[in-house]
Formats: C-alpha cells, structure tokens, sequence
DNA sequence: CTGAAAGCGCTTACAG
DNA sequence: CTGAAAGCGCTTACAG
C-alpha cells in the first residue's frame, strides 16, 4: 500500500494512447460522448476510467478563453454569511463553475474597490457580493455582478419586497396584541436590508395608523439596541421593539432589563434571522427565520443566467421569510407608568 | 463616459508592442524588474502601465504546471466557519494562491471523500479543511492537507493543546468559588476540539481530586444542553455546567430554568465561543473566546508551509483561547436542595 | 541584457 | 465518424 508518489495526473494523450484513437477523439469523448461510434466510446471510456482520467482544467481554460471562475465577494471578519456562501458555491459548482473567495478587509468602499479590480482583472466570469458594496450605481460592466443584500432591491421593483411581508405582518401582530407606539432599531443603512426594513417599518406603522418613536439608525451590534432603549425617555410609551437583527433584539432586552422594565411584560421585543441562540434565552426571542441557503442559491442563480445571458429568474418565493413568534412579545402593560 | 464594451484584457505580446521589445522580455519584466536594463524596464513599465496589463493567470499556470490553487472545504449549511475561511483565504491570496472553496453536503466521511477526489484531480497544490473530516488517518499523499479542527492534535504533541489552558482555567475558577461536582455536555466527537475539551475536562478533575457527574456526548446544539440538565436526576449534586459551545450553555441554562433552578443561583453555566448574543443574554453567558482570524490564518499558514516544504511553523500563542467570566456563574448554592 | 523557439494540455475548425 | 494542425498566453532553457 505504497502510493506516496505524486503521481502526476493522466494527459488526455495518455488516454488516447492507451485507447488507440487520437487525443482529438478524447477532447470529442469530453464533449459530446454520443459524437462517437459505439466501438470508440466504449475504447475511450475505458482509458479514461483506467487512467483515471480528469481533463486539466487549466488547459481547458486556456484554450477556450473561458475561465470558468467565479468570484464571491465578502467582508473579512464577518461570519454570518457562511451559509450563503456555502450553498452559492454549491450551486456554482454544480453549474461547471470554479468558485474563487475573495475577503476583503474594510468597509463596502473597500468591496467596491476590489470588486472593480477583479472586474479589470478579466479573470473571473461573474461576480458575487455577499456583504453589502454600498449600493454604488451600478454602472454597465463587462462582468455581470449580483449584490446579495440588493436582492431585495429588484423586489422592491416588482413590488415584493423580501422584507415587507414579514415587517408587516410582525407589526400587524403586535398591533393586535395591543400595541400602538413602536420603535425600530435599525440595522446599518449601507446595508439594502437594513433600509428596506426601517422603509417597510415606516410604511406599515403610517398604513395602519399607529405612532413610532423613531427608528434608530444602528450598526447591527447589540450595543446600539441597549443603546437606543436605555436613552429612551422615563415617560416613553413604547411598549414595542421591532429591531433589524437578533443581537439588537437581545441588546434591546438587555438594555429594558437594565432600566427596571421585563420583556415581555413591559416591553414586547422582535428580532430578525433566527439566531439558533434564541431559541434558548430567556425570554425566547421571537424573529424571523431567513433561509439563506435559499438566498446564496437564487443569487447565484441570478448570477449564472445574466453570466449566459439569460433572462433573470424571478425572485422565488423560497426566499420569502417566515416570522416566528416567542415569549419575547406579549400584549402592552395596562399601564406603562403603573 | 461609455466603457461598456467586454474589454478584453491586454496580452503580452501586446505590452511587448508597446515597449518596442520581445514578449520574453516583458515576462522578465515579469518575473523580476531589475534582470532588465534600465532603459528597458523604464519602456516595459510604460506599456503594463498604459494597458493595465495582467498576465493571464492561467497562461501562467499552464506553464509552469502549477495550479496556483488551494481548496478549502467546508461543511455545507455551516455557518460558523466564516471567520476561519474569510482569514484563510487571505493569508492565501497573500502568498499568490486562489482559494477554491468546495462546500460539501453531508458529514465527515462525505468531506473525506471530497477531498480524497480533489486530491486525485491533482488540480490544487494543497486543501485546508474547515470542517471536520472525521480525523481519518491521514496516509502519505501527493497534496499537503491540513484540517483545522485537528490543529490541537499537533498542539497535544507538543504538549500545549489549545483548549487545555481554558477548560482548566475555568474548572479551577469554578472550584475556587466552591463548586465540587460538575457537568460536561461534549460536542460532536468527531470533532477533535470537542474530543479535546472532553479529555482535559476529565483529566482536570481527576487531577483536582473534584467529582463529575458525567460527560454527556452531544452534537453541538441547544437541544444537547438542554436535555443533558432536564435528565439530572432530582437529586443531582452537579452545580456546575462546562459546556462545549455556547449554545449547548444556552440550553443547558433553559434546563436548569425548566426545572426552577436559578443561574447562577443554584447552576453556573460555562459555554465556548464567545458568541456576540452571550454578551446580552441574561445571565450574560460565560465563555471562551476564540480567535477564529488566528485559527484560519495559522492553520493556512501551516498549508503553505507544507507545500513549501518548509518546516511547519510553531503553534502561535495568539490562537491560545481567552476565558470570560460573566453572569452565569457564581458561587455554588449553600444547599443544592434547600 | 535580450530574442527566437519550444511547449504546457487542451479545443476547434478544417479535411478526409 | 475520425485525425492532423493550429493556437490559446504564457515561461524557460538556449543562443547570441
């Protein structure tokens, strides 16, 4: 059981050696195994299985001025968005694509930038944004680029908005526990998401008639959803937190529990991405469950048909978010200042 | 302001052109700027300069017959390795190589296979697993593999394995504060850090003379924790947790509440990961916090070593894991069943 | 210090 | 249906 050497990979010359045939009938195998007379393919397929035979890519690549690479684009630091990326390098693979991850350290300025190197680079055939690159107008490039957080943005466009529904409905829920002042706490505004949610908020809170308190500009951490319930007034009658993330959520909790209120008792709390951790505080958080398999999936899907020049597939419903409701929210207290 | 058109990207011979001198030359240039004349490199500058011109990566490698890439594998649906792979994948770029990122369905035996079949492609120069790969005894093979959750088994070698420092800290902080008889819920054991954590967890307390009322085997989630509290009989004395993870804490901290026990009150808990929501649950969890960037980056470091033939680089300390104490813990109850 | 030539492993017209 | 030839864009001996 000696196989230390680095056995060199199989040329496509070896196996037409070893069929009988000319590498030209290999590369024909390759493409199109029904090009072949029966008695060639079944010669060819042999060599191929015995030499264990893998076509170099590089050539391939080479010669066909095709790079078949891909490049997804995410922020250094960040983890979330592993699964996105996960399932998007799936789905490329699985549609012949080699899939090139490229980190960038700094902000959606530094992604920008890099971005529209790799784009010069001519090296990559597409290009996928997992972390948000600003909203930068998107000029006319020789590389298609799908953004995941603007997702949402061709949504908006077809008036259906990823978040919209489950903003909504969140509101529409807490409006029928009772509830009538709310407060957001948003997420980053460079993030597409973050804005469409506080639009969604505002909209919903004006279209139904309730009050805000405001929407607090935030930058996803848990510190600005302490933050934005401890400054809020001794006399404030928010009885409701719709926050843009799971950690604001649990900032928010925090920060109630640290003025003397209980959630849910005083203060009803809602998150967004269901944090596996929520299910598990005290009180379970309630959120919204996002299926980011299905989102890395459909953006580089979208990805894939603007690279072929296909129309782009419509938005699918899979993406659309499921809200779920915990012990973080309950009806308002009788009286908030009891 | 028009430059829509597919630009194709200058080629050598073109840059050559420009300079006024042979594409031999500018691959010199390439190569190393000062093997040419002044005068000569001052023309060839000019010419890269005014066509932004790359070499064509893949020419490059079809020459020199090395792929210039690396694989990283991960677990499909994981999430939590975006940290490692974002530091991986730029300390590779660093040294000049892509990074290929391959996410694969299924466990351990499934990512083992992946790799054995990236390996045989002979198209990557090395593979760095994120994800477990079951820690199958790793044969003589053509391409250097380095698996990140085994990094401890060398660390073991050498006799400082990263988790050991941490889950001694805590158990003696622990018994400090009075606690004699303690819990482990494990992670998966195919992982090697859950393994690890689960040794030292055993041998501390056999070499602190103090009692542990078992090692539950667990899977990494909430549930694990939670069920390991809840099937405490009655009268259990355990009063302390060390949990794998932090979710398996948060769990375990839902447990003991099921069952009216307080944290820290009657239970301190202990998780592993320093997950941002600890910090604002409530108790605010007690954890270890790992320096996921270090761990990538090291372990690519190891990959590049390796591939180098290089001696593998000594395990740096900045991967050794911090211990944070917070709210879910404290001194054991009086009387567990007052 | 610089250039002409060969060749990396493929694919794709072009003939036959 | 199959093969001989050209060529993708580079790098690397080999001459000069």
């Amino acid at each position: 059981m000696s196989e230390a050497r680095p056995k060199r990979p199989a040329t496509i010359h070896e196996v037409a050696g070893l069929a009988g045939v000319s590498h030209t009938t290999v590369s024909r195998y390759l493409q199109d195994k029904d090009s072949l007379k029966p008695k060639t393919r079944i010669k060819v397929e042999f060599a191929v299985k015995t030499l264990d035979y893998r076509p170099n890519l590089v050539a391939r690549s080479m010669r066909t001025r095709r790079s078949n690479r891909l490049a997804i684009v995410l922020a250094a630091g960040s983890y979330f968005p592993g699964r996105q990326l996960s399932a998007a390098s799936e789905t490329a693979h699985r549609a012949g694509y080699q899939v090139e991850v490229v980190s960038v350290e700094g902000g959606p300025r530094a992604r920008a930038e890099r971005i529209e190197d790799l784009v010069r680079s001519g090296q990559v055939e597409g290009i996928l944004a997992i972390s948000s690159i600003g909203g930068k107008g998107r000029r006319t490039r020789s590389v298609p680029i799908v953004e995941i957080d603007s997702y949402d943005e061709q949504l908006h466009v077809l008036g259906e908005l990823a978040d919209a529904s489950a903003v909504r409905e969140i509101i529409e829920h807490l409006s029928s526990l009772g509830h009538r002042t709310f407060l957001h706490v948003a997420g980053d505004q460079t993030f597409t998401s973050a804005r469409n949610r506080k639009s969604v908020y505002l909209e919903t809170i004006e279209s139904l008639g309730l009050r805000s308190a405001g929407a607090v500009d935030g930058d996803w951490s848990g510190q600005s959803g302490f933050d934005a319930i401890t400054s809020l007034p001794d006399d404030s009658d928010v009885t409701a937190v719709v926050a843009a993330n799971d950690l604001i959520a649990m900032g928010a909790i925090r920060g109630a529990l640290s003025r003397g209120w209980t959630v849910p008792g005083d203060l009803s709390v809602f998150g967004w991405n269901d944090d596996e951790l929520g299910r598990f505080t005290t009180p379970s958080l309630s959120t919204v469950a996002v299926d980011f398999e299905a989102q890395g999936h459909d953006a580089m899907h979208r990805l894939l048909a603007e690279i072929r020049g296909e129309p782009v597939p419509e938005p699918s419903n899979r993406t659309v978010n499921h809200v779920i409701y915990r012990e973080s929210i309950a009806p308002p207290p009788p009286d908030r200042h009891a």
